[in-house]
DNA sequence: ACGGTGACCACTT
DNA sequence: TAAGTGGCCACCG
């Protein structure tokens, strides 16, 4: 939990951020479709991490949720609802913590 | 070098 | 149909 380290990642981890970057505005994508995408179809769990120091960059790691639309990570980003106030900005509608419409709005990278 | 951890996903009861 | 458990990969101390 070091943000010191940020310079030792330079594969996995980058990977996913340009995955997340190319996600379109209004769009949101998945941890495991990312990690499907980069070929570790079961390492879902190392994207979330690679979320966790995207904080040092700018990415739009709100884009990014679980495979059912729910906003998992809302806590560790920034504190409390940011991510959620992001997304709603980004016009989309939510039930709680869960998207709505999220099929809808789902973009996959492999699709780009 | 080893064990523990994590914003998950899929399979099995 | 719903809930529970394990597995998987990469990073950190």
């Amino acid at each position: 939990m070091n943000t010191s380290n940020q310079a030792s990642q330079n594969s996995f981890f980058e990977r996913c951020y340009l995955v997340v970057q190319r996600i379109p505005y209004g769009k949101v994508t998945t941890y495991g479709a990312i990690a499907r995408h980069l070929g570790a179809g079961k390492s879902a769990r190392v994207v979330g991490w690679a979320m966790n120091n995207s904080h040092d960059r700018d990415i739009p790691a709100h884009r990014v949720v679980n495979r059912i639309g729910v906003l998992t990570g809302k806590h560790h980003f920034g504190g409390t609802h940011i991510m959620k106030q992001l997304l709603q900005s980004e016009s989309h509608q939510f039930d709680g913590d869960q998207i709505l419409n999220f099929k809808d709005v789902f973009w996959d990278p492999t699709d780009d």
